[in-house]
DNA sequence: TTTATACTGTACCAGTCAGTCCATAATAGT
DNA sequence: ACTATTATGGACTGACTGGTACAGTATAAA
């Protein structure tokens, strides 16, 4: 067994040059061009890499779900408290009104807004991202929880569904434009919700 | 000065079968053809009516907020309270997860998240359907407030933009595939932030 | 060094994209 | 009936779509 002329690309940059292209740019609005000019590879290093547009976009968006939520979960570990993890995950999001001038929001809830149910296998990646998330809003909760910052009466994992959902309203808003003031005070509605 | 041939199609029809695919489908998403077929249009017919794809997205854009804005309030205006109009409105989005099998959402959030802040035109058309839509809600959180459900002391302009940033995160956690049960207690944790 | 394997660039494909143009047809005012 | 005005269908455009084929090249094992 003859091994083959070595790889001229690193394949892990590729796949991240690809998640960035469609996090920014959605599934129909990026082009095999738009793909090949971010990874650097040529087409046909891109075919032999990913078989097609289709099959890159899933593995960029089961990429960027994994990826997610290893950082959010370190975030997390890292963090003072349940709660102030939480309220800066919130807060980031609403900053992204001032910082950035071009918003790219949540990957996962961006390709469910563009594909909604049309396509049955991004379908089942999307559910499975939303899953992994909420798992760790979920942990989050019932950490804050042992802290006594959020009754223990209360169902943590609809409570790690309700930060999500609040999560993405706050994203789009900061797409519609809102001003950061405003998402600042929405912020603290949603997390008041917790108590 | 003489008249011309007249139109063979209902304007009024052409510009709500371009909502509606535009809805469904997204920009990108819906190709010219897309149009055409859902118009009944000739290509000729559908450049005079519109000059391009752009301009008939803005349009179909714009009329898809104010008839949005205007049946909203006549429903807030038929219902027996403020907080009964809030609720419906929730629930029916949550109701969505089982209606439907390819849920649209709201026109105006999915182009936000298509486009974010690429285009300038259609940003500010995407504020200013947010801000009509707002104003509905702020509308009905004073109402509910006089009615007694809300207590007075809360700002009814950020209990507005809560309501639409929830009812748009509701709305993606539909897409994203949540289970109409799940999302009916969720409206119920969205609702008791209110009081 | 041969041989099998695998990567790379380029030319190429049919199909589709949004958009233009024109000859024809239908109407209303004169 | 004539004329000005407008609408219609269809042919047509060049650019771009995602995807394929292939000739050439680099590598590692035998």
């Amino acid at each position: 067994m003859a091994a083959g002329r070595p790889l001229e690309y690193d394949p892990n940059k590729a796949l991240n040059a690809a998640v960035n292209t469609f996090w920014r740019l959605g599934y129909e609005g990026t082009s095999l061009q738009d793909l090949l000019d971010a990874t650097g590879l040529s087409k046909s290093s891109f075919y032999q890499a990913f078989h097609s547009k289709h099959e890159a976009f899933q593995r960029a968006l089961v990429h960027y779900s994994e990826d997610l939520t290893y950082r959010l979960r370190e975030k997390m570990l890292a963090a003072k408290s349940g709660w102030v993890f939480i309220e800066g995950v919130l807060r980031s999001a609403a900053s992204e009104a001032r910082s950035t001038n071009d918003p790219r929001g949540c990957m996962i809830v961006n390709v469910a807004t563009e594909f909604s149910s049309r396509d049955a296998e991004i379908s089942s990646l999307v559910a499975n991202g939303v899953k992994q998330v909420t798992q760790v809003f979920v942990e989050a909760v019932k950490l804050a929880q042992r802290e006594g910052d959020i009754a223990a009466a209360k169902d943590p994992h609809l409570l790690g569904r309700y930060l999500l959902s609040s999560l993405s309203g706050l994203r789009t808003m900061v797409k519609a434009g809102s001003s950061h003031s405003s998402l600042g005070a929405l912020v603290g509605v949603i997390m008041a919700a917790l108590r």
